[in-house]
DNA sequence: CTTTGGTATTGAGCTATGTCAAACATTGTT
DNA sequence: AACAATGTTTGACATAGCTCAATACCAAAG
């Protein structure tokens, strides 16, 4: 048997404990395996859903990174996002059994398709799905309070500055370094969720630079200074 | 028996529509009604939860006004939303079981107290229950989805004017007039929810009010142009 | 009726961010 | 290697919205 043929299941992958309830017992947790029916692969710049479309499924992130944005009708787009492996997308299809957004993979991807209606299946036989798939969604809710916050009260440094530790934190969650990160956005991705012109972005890198508090080759970004950001996104004017 | 002593319980609740699932069964319905534990009267002012509090019930509101809002350390706060008749309150608690925003009444108030643990519980056993937990959930991600638009991609006139038009959309859904209406809040608190500086927010109003879009007596609106709105959400400069 | 405190409006000047434009870097393609 | 296409940085200037300040308004309390 060719060693890489390992069941396609939650219960043997290393990121279940980013995307699944923890302490499930045995039992429980063979049943979790039949949540995810199949794989889908999406190369970077193509689009795991979008606006209109019809929802079935719920995708949990394996490899990859996605944007989800939203797109007004005179062609205006806010990128609402970025997700990383583990976490859940589609959530916003479930009211409307139509998607609301569009979710593309800035780099080549992976998801597990969960169709909803198995989730809604075991989660009234499994409660610690259940719950599971309720905080989901309010960590979900509270996540876009933050970026409401940051939008709606913050200046351009601050933005940049919750925004990068807020990559910075979800990569270290997922073992990567608390320092060194390599960007997976442009410059514009990054300006449409922080409410900013790409120019601004740049510039406000640039001072960042200038102040000793980054690094920034291209993509490349490392942090010298995470007190001076967490700093800038707690005070006000300075 | 005095005809005013009717049953507390959702099923002779005018608002039953608004806040629960439709096509229940009789019997379904009986049980929904085990839901609402309590009523809760909250005065003008008061607050009916607050970041850090802990969490344990969602809360339906029969009658009244809410703003739910974020702070950051400084003291800067960030409005996230307005709540009226028949929407759910509480869902920012469920993932770390504390809410994690405060919940103000702006008028006095009456919500309908539901332990969440119960929801769970009927939830397993009553499908359109379920569902309809995760479409309002799901309801208010997209909700947020559009704060975001609104917050990262829009000018102080078309806020303002998305602003009003989701307002008198929920009012007319209860019954109320498409072109007048009361705010509830301050300007600053509009100020706060849509990004923008109180002088702002009164300036906007006044060119609206120039533009004969608007009538303004202090917190009494009349829409005379609502197209013109609907143009100023949807076009971009003009 | 007057006072008081909160709220709203308006003006004048300022600034952070946007706009426009040019130069530069990077990546993938022929 | 040369090229095109795309993305990034930087500069000069414009402006939407902010700040500060004065005035006006309104409701509740005395």
């Amino acid at each position: 048997m060719n060693p890489q043929t390992f069941k396609v299941a939650c219960s043997n992958c290393n990121l279940r404990e980013l995307c699944m309830p923890v302490d499930l017992s045995p039992a429980d947790l063979e049943r979790i395996d039949t949540l995810v029916g199949t794989r889908r692969k999406i190369s970077r710049g193509e689009s795991l859903y979008h606006n209109g479309e019809a929802f079935d499924s719920l995708f949990a992130i394996r490899t990859g990174f996605f944007k989800t944005s939203v797109t007004l009708e005179d062609g205006r787009e806010q990128v609402t996002g970025f997700q990383m492996a583990g976490e859940i997308m589609g959530l916003d299809g479930i009211v409307s059994d139509h998607h609301t957004c569009d979710a593309v993979a800035l780099e080549n991807a992976e998801v597990c398709v969960m169709p909803f209606e198995k989730i809604e299946e075991l989660s009234r036989e499994v409660n610690a799905l259940q719950h599971h798939v309720h905080k989901i969604m309010s960590r979900e809710i509270v996540r876009e309070h933050g970026v409401m916050m940051m939008l709606g009260s913050m200046r351009a440094e601050e933005r940049l500055a919750a925004f990068l530790l807020n990559l910075t934190t979800r990569l270290h969650a997922r073992g990567f370094s608390r320092s060194e990160l390599v960007l997976r956005m442009t410059r514009e991705e990054i300006g449409s969720y922080l409410g900013l012109k790409i120019e601004t972005v740049s510039r406000t890198f640039s001072k960042l630079v200038e102040d000793g508090v980054l690094e920034v080759k291209q993509k490349n970004l490392r942090i010298l200074q995470p007190e001076t950001l967490r700093d800038l996104v707690n005070a006000p004017t300075c």
